[in-house]
DNA sequence: CTTTAAACTGACCGGTCGGTCGGTGACATC
DNA sequence: GATGTCACCGACCGACCGGTCAGTTTAAAG
């Protein structure tokens, strides 16, 4: 194999595993030797590929966590259609996600913010700069929806974004450990009404 | 002083300190010693009021933490009033009170679900049971709105609460380290919006 | 086959943490 | 003022954790 080859495949594979234990355990209760052990491999491997615990981290954020957030939350609203649509189903997608998910521990996003809030800075820079993103995202999408006439003109984008992002911030919360697929239910029957209530009014002549 | 007296005054000395680090710096990233350099104390003096620091942080949560909850986000919106306008300035007094905290990490109660969460579930039961308490007082609040007739009875309690409560969590994450006092602005606007919509509709005869 | 650099090993180090325990001073009671 | 108990002290233990380093394996290149 080629030796870069290799050394991308390794170094994926820890970020992998170093996501999956940070997310289920949380970044300082997992142990470089526990995700080491996961994979068979040596503290040596370890310091050799990464120059301390937290650069794996922000790498793990970079490379994975930015992903896993545009893929899920960002490019689905991206569409064309009709933009209260799209993020009703992106939400119904990604929260159904999580109903599925045998081993829900919340929103990988939301669990590292309140891990790193006010105890690391660097960190939390990093974390802040993918919520801005989002945020960013859902505001151009719902001023698109206003242009194309399908969001009422009155509607205040960025108070719509910071609204929806908090209500999935906390639902993910809600839904760990009790009830979520009926909390899921309840929420989205919610989200729909408050999104329908941004329906342009209809002008009668 | 008298002596159960003084028992009394130590350990909720310690409860206070412990919770106070425990909010900043997260349960497990803050150790025995910590408090009990806060204090002036000895380790002797803590396992000698304490069995371990598990039973110190239940003790914490059912004194301090369950009342908090209540003080601040339960009995404000158990007045007589308009349960909508009751909800809105509990929720905004909350807010406020965060916003104008210097030293904010988030909202305590989940910030010690995203801590526990399959990590302890001794721990998270007391803290699903506040979260639980929180949830069946909103739903009577806004019951109790539907029967006085300041609510639409065609709204679904359960499904407002569940979201109101997921709000609340999310916004607080998003309190944390970026622009308090806008998120609270835009959070706030976008919440009447909501209760506004569950405002019987008028019926024109 | 030899060289060489990359990839990896695992023993080890300094430090931290939860928890233990023998001891001590303060103070109420007799 | 002797006695006993409550409240507290702080040295110590074993487990664990992040990080280092001298040395070994692997495999491409000459």
């Amino acid at each position: 194999m080629n030796k870069s080859l290799k050394r991308m495949a390794t170094m994926n594979r820890m970020q992998v595993t170093g996501l999956e234990l940070f997310y289920k355990k949380g970044y300082y209760n997992t142990s470089v030797d526990d995700i080491l052990k996961e994979l068979s491999l040596s503290k040596g491997a370890f310091y050799y590929h990464f120059d301390s615990k937290e650069d794996f981290l922000v790498q793990i954020i970079e490379n994975l966590l930015t992903r896993k957030v545009y893929s899920m939350l960002i490019e689905p609203i991206e569409g064309h259609a009709n933009t209260l649509d799209l993020i009703t189903e992106c939400f119904d997608d990604a929260l159904e996600t999580a109903v599925h998910n045998e081993m829900d521990y919340g929103f990988v996003l939301s669990n590292f913010i309140n891990e790193f809030n006010g105890r690391n800075p660097e960190i939390m820079k990093h974390l802040n700069n993918i919520l801005q993103i989002w945020e960013v995202n859902l505001v151009s999408a719902l001023q698109k929806g206003k242009f194309n006439g399908n969001i009422d003109r009155h509607v205040d984008a960025e108070g719509v974004a910071v609204y929806l992002i908090s209500s999935y911030i906390g639902i993910r919360t809600l839904m760990v450990e009790t009830a979520p697929s009926a909390r899921k239910y309840r929420y989205m029957s919610q989200l729909r009404q408050y999104l329908k209530s941004m329906e342009p009014k209809k002008v009668t002549v």
